[in-house]
DNA sequence: ACCTGAACACCGTTCAAGT
DNA sequence: ACCTGAACACCGTTCAAGT
């Protein structure tokens, strides 16, 4: 039959892009993770298409904004981010599964220089790319903090966005000054006991 | 005699601008103030001689870093801080002064949108002209902090330094994320429990 | 459909030339 | 002593012209 082609019901994951596209948008997103890991979040998008011997319109037509292109970076570590929190969200110590979680939120949002910023960010502004993932995390730091509360261990006192700020806010510190990197499980432990109820 | 004027002997607080450098230098300031004000700690320099109707050199020669203006900026509310801990330094409740100092850093913190990140670059960056208020509000939180360590209300395994960075912690979220400026205190107050003894 | 790079409107910083 | 603004080397963002 004309126009039936053997591969017509193939899973159109995404809308098809041409072959050169597909290249170009992986080579960015390659030189992209070197550029963001050396300058942080605020990386020169003019850097990176040069280093990816790309056209600067060409970054601009895959990424449209600096957040889109932070999304397609940080992709993989939401997803395993949300496993790791549905998992948790079975287990049968709500306590530490609350802190398991924060702690690799904390180790996911120090992965480049400047991501806690950009994820705190996406708090206010609803248009960002980032918005979407952002607000999945403080969803699933609220499920497990309810169960956290739920079993007497959390102050009745706090939701899911007071605790993904501080979780951020502590990144962020590291960010400011390295030399606190060493301070930052203490100070982590030390704001989670000031989540506890009142003796 | 020869070469004495009459005031020779007067206070020579600083030294002897000319009178239009000493206008430029006023004039910067005040529409510094406003700029920052508007656009945060990382407002245009030439934006700022622009309004200030100077040329973009002069203000380089009056504050040779962007540091440089916003401690020129600060002075007054450094000093202020300065004096508030040193009084609050005699206060027989050591906890509550440490609390109100804190409260009153929060504040400062939050003049501008940014300084709490320009604050805490300065544990880093030693050249910085802020470093030295900074590290006198750091020894300043330290000498308070001990008084509430002494009396039993603050665990011991703390520093100025952690509760330097605690509090511009938080006044970096407001910066952030505006809508929870409204959780401020509610999280200072969270901070600062878990920040007591173990019970 | 996609790529390219020039063009525009901004930066921060320096410095030769003026008064 | 001090002021000025052009010059330089960067940005982010857009878009007409190409394939």
């Amino acid at each position: 039959m004309p126009g039936e082609s053997p591969d017509t019901a193939a899973p159109k994951t995404s809308p098809e892009l041409r072959a050169d596209a597909r290249r170009n948008r992986e080579r960015i997103l390659a030189v992209a993770r070197v550029v963001v890991e050396e300058q942080g979040t605020e990386a020169s998008l003019r850097d990176i298409a040069r280093r990816a011997q790309v056209g600067l319109g060409t970054l601009y037509r895959h990424f449209p904004t600096r957040e889109a292109l932070l999304e397609a970076l940080l992709r993989q570590n939401f997803d395993r981010l949300a496993a790791r929190a549905q998992a948790l969200g079975e287990s049968e110590a709500p306590y530490e599964a609350l802190v398991a979680f924060l702690g690799d939120l904390i180790g996911g949002a120090g992965a480049y220089r400047g991501l806690a910023a950009s994820m705190m960010a996406t708090i206010s502004d609803e248009e960002s790319p980032l918005h979407a993932s952002c607000a999945a995390m403080r969803s699933a730091a609220g499920h497990l903090l309810e169960r956290a509360q739920a079993a007497g261990r959390i102050r009745a006192d706090v939701d899911g966005t007071d605790v993904f700020a501080l979780v951020n806010a502590l990144s962020w510190i590291t960010d400011q000054a390295p030399s606190l990197a060493s301070r930052r499980d203490h100070l982590f432990a030390l704001v989670m006991s000031g989540l506890a109820p009142p003796s």
